[in-house]
DNA sequence: TCTTACCTTACCGCACAGGTCGGGATTCGT
DNA sequence: ACGAATCCCGACCTGTGCGGTAAGGTAAGA
């Protein structure tokens, strides 16, 4: 029951661009940097992010990401959907999937308490917004980081 | 953001044996074919539920394992730590480790969300028992599944 | 037309999940 | 006393997926 480093380092990628939302497309490297995610990395990471249409990308000189629509209008859930797959601790629960289709006959106990846990982690996904991550943060950076 | 098998299977064996509470050590081999879990697999998965002390077992012929306490006073996040660890979506919000040791400058944003959906999980998984399972359970099984 | 930056595909090592196997130690029934 | 049932324990194995790296192609501004 981890998040996989796609969902930790995409959704602080996300974070790094809502902080810069508004100054225009903002190139790979500076992202990379302010977020501390390996830049050959991240750039595999933005690609499911632009197809899922969350970031925007401009090519060419001066181009880069930028964030789709505005930060409070961008759900830590929808990003970690794109990253991570869809939410369920297990898979008899899927979000997506037929639901009330487990593979034991008649049902196993033990579906009711995961059931349960996946509606808990949704909620909390589902209802936080990038803007309320970057406005509860303990502070702007002021440095750059090492 | 899975549950592995051992958390799966660990806690179906657990609710079988919360069926069979009170009726003496239930061999593994019934055990298994209730649950169903291979049981080889599932011989290993009871050492650890054993040293924590939620199951006890009792070795030579006609023994076996049983419930160390009645159903409603085993929860299902004692069940989980013992099989998957300590609760914690990512390493930074481990259960267990010094609170707010975040190796980012001064934490970062992320932080936040991970915290909330922690102290969501262990809310589920600490407030339902094994007894609530099987209350719930939609029916008795009613006859041995293949 | 050169440089910047995004886009895409291919590859790759290794840790870990998810088991299996074999043998030893205990206890009960006869 | 002895054998069957059963737990106990460590060694081993195998595939998958995480967590990247590498290398080139394509678009757009200066």
């Amino acid at each position: 029951m981890k998040v996989s480093t796609r969902g930790e380092y995409g959704l602080r990628a996300m974070v790094s661009l809502a902080r810069m939302y508004g100054r225009g497309p903002m190139p790979l490297s500076v992202i990379a940097q302010d977020s501390a995610v390996p830049v050959a990395y991240l750039e595999q990471l933005m690609l499911p992010l632009r197809r899922a249409g969350l970031v925007v990308s401009t090519r060419g000189a001066h181009g880069g990401y930028q964030l789709a629509r505005p930060p409070e209008q961008v759900k830590v859930g929808e990003i970690y959907r794109v990253m991570e797959g869809p939410i369920a601790p297990m898979d008899c629960v899927r979000e997506d999937a037929d639901e009330d289709t487990c593979p034991m006959i008649d049902g196993c106990a033990t579906r009711i308490v995961w059931l349960k846990l996946r509606d808990s982690i949704v909620e909390v996904l589902d209802s936080t917004t990038l803007a309320d991550l970057i406005a509860q943060a303990p502070r702007a950076r002021a440095e750059q980081p090492v």
